[in-house]
DNA sequence: ATTCCACAGGAATGAACGGAAC
DNA sequence: GTTCCGTTCATTCCTGTGGAAT
């Protein structure tokens, strides 16, 4: 009944997002920088607080991991070293509180977790406290994506728990790892001082850095002669017209790896990358979809409508109109201006959509102009199969079918929606 | 140089909600 | 149950802004 395919993979596994290879291409500096950082902890020292940006996918995660397993090894031939490591991803998490929760929660084994909710904020923070300080010796606390995060205070509280008496065992040190430059102007001064002791940038990787890794990868990943050598062109292409990503490069390669074993071909072909490409984007529109709320979604359904008719850019006057029907139409009160303001920056900051600044001085002032930046037949799909609320689908497809110049045959909806 | 359009976006506030603790 | 607590989504009011028009 089962049986293994063996045909183009030979260890798919290093495609995947928490593979370490034996060596990190083109990242020698950044890593000297990095180990120098760590060294106090080796020495028994204070650690230092470290801070890491970079745009996604150039390696910062990936060099943390490294250096940190290797850390972790040489930490054991020392006895009188005691490390403990605590890594935490941000991603969805929007305030300190939240991380404080989630860190002792890392801390505390299964039977033992607490809510992410109800307790008074410093309760949390007792909490914390007590947790770092029964580990004893040096704690490296590793917040990845930190940028997610839209206050600083637990970063505060990090740095300063040392000072106080909170925290008296243990020595504490934060790597803080951040997507995002600006987010570190946006740090108040005492924290900034204090995280970014040692601060590495992590460049974009180039293209011929991009290849490289692909073909690192793709080496253990495929069996000999599987990949066409225009396929690791491709992939390195796509991953650094957006801003040397070798995250999405590879991503993209495991995709068209996983098409062509799906459809049993011989070989990756770079047909298999373009199908993997508009694969990955719509699952990119569906993540980015799934979190809006209703109006967002009304939002973005004008937004659409707006982009097959070819009328995009628009700005956010024109869009208010067609908005506020399709809210009528699923009987919902439509949300004051500001607020729909709010949800079309939201698009735009998700990557849905994307803004254009425009002034015209004393004639039409600043306005924003939005357009959507994906495929608008991939955006109805994935919200067909995203937005779980019928009415809305309906009141749009009324709409694509009330307004003639729209071709409406290809968005109709399966029967199945329109209960 | 000054004026001023029309919006961007910050800040304060509140209602609704899920959870903890009593 | 009630009282706190933090989060999210919303409203309301407000200040800021860049460049064409004067």
């Amino acid at each position: 009944m089962f049986e293994r395919d063996t045909s183009i993979y030979a260890d798919r596994d290093a495609l995947r997002e928490d593979y370490q290879p034996d060596t990190l291409v083109g990242r020698d500096e950044e890593i000297d920088t990095y180990q120098s950082a760590l060294q106090p902890v080796i020495n028994g020292e204070q650690p230092n607080n470290i801070f890491l940006y970079g745009k996604t996918g150039v390696g910062k995660t990936a060099s943390t991991q490294y250096l940190l397993s290797h850390l972790r090894e040489d930490a054991t031939r020392y006895d009188d070293l005691n490390l403990a490591v605590q890594t935490l991803n941000c991603d969805g998490l929007s305030s300190s509180y939240q991380v404080a929760t989630q860190l002792v929660n890392g801390f505390r084994d299964e039977a033992d977790q607490i809510s992410t909710t109800g307790y008074p904020r410093s309760t949390v923070y007792e909490m914390l406290w007590d947790e770092i300080d029964a580990r004893g010796g040096t704690v490296l606390v590793v917040l990845d994506e930190i940028d997610h995060v839209e206050d600083d205070s637990i970063l505060y509280q990090l740095s300063r728990a040392r000072a106080t008496d909170n925290i008296s065992e243990a020595a504490v040190g934060v790597i803080g790892i951040s997507n995002d430059f600006s987010f570190r102007e946006n740090l108040s001064p005492k924290v900034r001082s204090s995280l970014c002791e040692q601060e590495i940038h992590f460049p974009a990787y180039s293209a011929s850095e991009l290849r490289s890794i692909l073909r690192q990868r793709a080496e253990v990943a495929f069996r000999d002669d599987i990949l066409e050598e225009a396929v690791i062109q491709l992939c390195a292409a796509y991953g650094s017209k957006d801003a040397g990503d070798a995250r999405q490069s590879i991503d993209l390669l495991m995709k068209a790896g996983d098409l062509a074993r799906d459809g049993d071909a011989e070989e990756v072909t770079v047909d298999h990358v373009e199908r993997g490409r508009r694969e990955l984007e719509r699952g990119r529109i569906k993540e980015g979809i799934t979190g809006l709320t209703h109006h967002g979604h009304l939002v973005l359904y004008a937004l659409v409508t707006f982009e097959l008719e070819g009328e995009t850019p628009v700005r956010s006057r024109e869009v208010r109109p067609r908005y506020t029907r399709f809210a009528e139409m699923v009987g919902r009160d439509p949300l004051v201006p500001r607020r729909m303001r709010d949800h079309l920056s939201e698009l735009a900051m998700l990557g849905v959509a994307s803004v254009r600044e425009r002034n015209e001085g004393r004639r039409g002032g600043t306005y924003h102009q939005y357009e959507l930046d994906m495929d608008p037949g991939l955006t109805i799909e994935a919200m067909r199969e995203t937005v779980e609320e019928v009415g809305v689908h309906r009141s749009v497809q009324d709409y694509l079918i009330s307004a003639d110049s729209v071709e409406t045959a290809d968005y109709s909806l399966p029967d199945s929606l329109t209960e």
